[in-house]
DNA sequence: CTCGGTGCAAAGGGTTTGCATACAT
DNA sequence: ATGTATGCAAACCCTTTGCACCGAG
């Protein structure tokens, strides 16, 4: 049989962990790569861009972390990787974490015609309290 | 007080009505800029992809077509531009449409806390009848 | 010492835009 | 005649990738 190819060992540096820290650190913040980077810079100043996707996709491949695609072009990333929606706000762009709801009704009408459903995103939109009263 | 801009008259053009044609001759296939520009092109073969883009901004603008964002990178447009939801199959890519169902616990939380909800966009994942029994 | 991770810079895919021309009005 | 829509190509934005070097193991 053919030898499996070598689970190649993964190694803990700087960057990644740095990387993981921006995401948390950001809290709420849902961050785009970007962001993340200018904030490990504040440490590691010559860290680049591709580095920081690099470890992202890793850290989102292990699960400790979540990306979402809010309408934008950009991925936001999340240290919260349990599944989760969004709310966003279209005035202010602020993004807003809610307990994954599961829409029942569209998954028991998609059970019924055969298929079978395990995950989802949901992005809701709207006007935050804020901008509503501004 | 200053001139207002003027509204820019529109024009109807051989090349908008075929990209709506194109869009609502693909039927539920969601089809992508690129394809629909193929599509164009075998009446209008010197259409160009900017062309495309630049009358599908504009159609989904005047609400006769509908644009999602299924996970990919890629916009795919919708010949029903009336709310709804999607179902994508990870196996084989089809796309299958829903009737929108208002995410209604989500929504009554955002109430709660002040936020108002106008629009949302909710994707199915999973693995459609056919690749199930494949 | 190894070979996986890094920095850099260039490539990539999807979409937008500047410009001179074509054509709907 | 007027100025919007077009075709073309270059620019854009976000993300990925190739390569030589660095450094964790």
């Amino acid at each position: 049989m053919a030898n499996r190819p070598r689970p190649a060992r993964r190694r803990t540096t700087r960057q990644l962990a740095l990387v993981l820290a921006a995401v948390r650190a950001a809290g709420t913040e849902h961050p785009t790569a970007e962001e993340i980077c200018r904030r490990v810079r504040r440490v590691l100043p010559r860290v680049s861009l591709g580095t920081v996707y690099r470890n992202l996709q890793r850290l989102v491949g292990d699960g400790l972390v979540g990306v979402a695609h809010l309408g934008s072009r950009v991925a936001r990333y999340d240290p919260t990787p349990a599944a989760h929606d969004h709310f966003v706000c279209r005035s202010c762009g602020r993004v807003e974490d809610l307990v994954a709801g599961p829409p029942a009704a569209g998954i028991r009408s998609l059970h019924r015609a055969g298929h079978e459903v395990t995950a989802h995103a949901l992005v809701l939109y709207g006007r935050c309290r804020d901008c509503r009263s501004a």
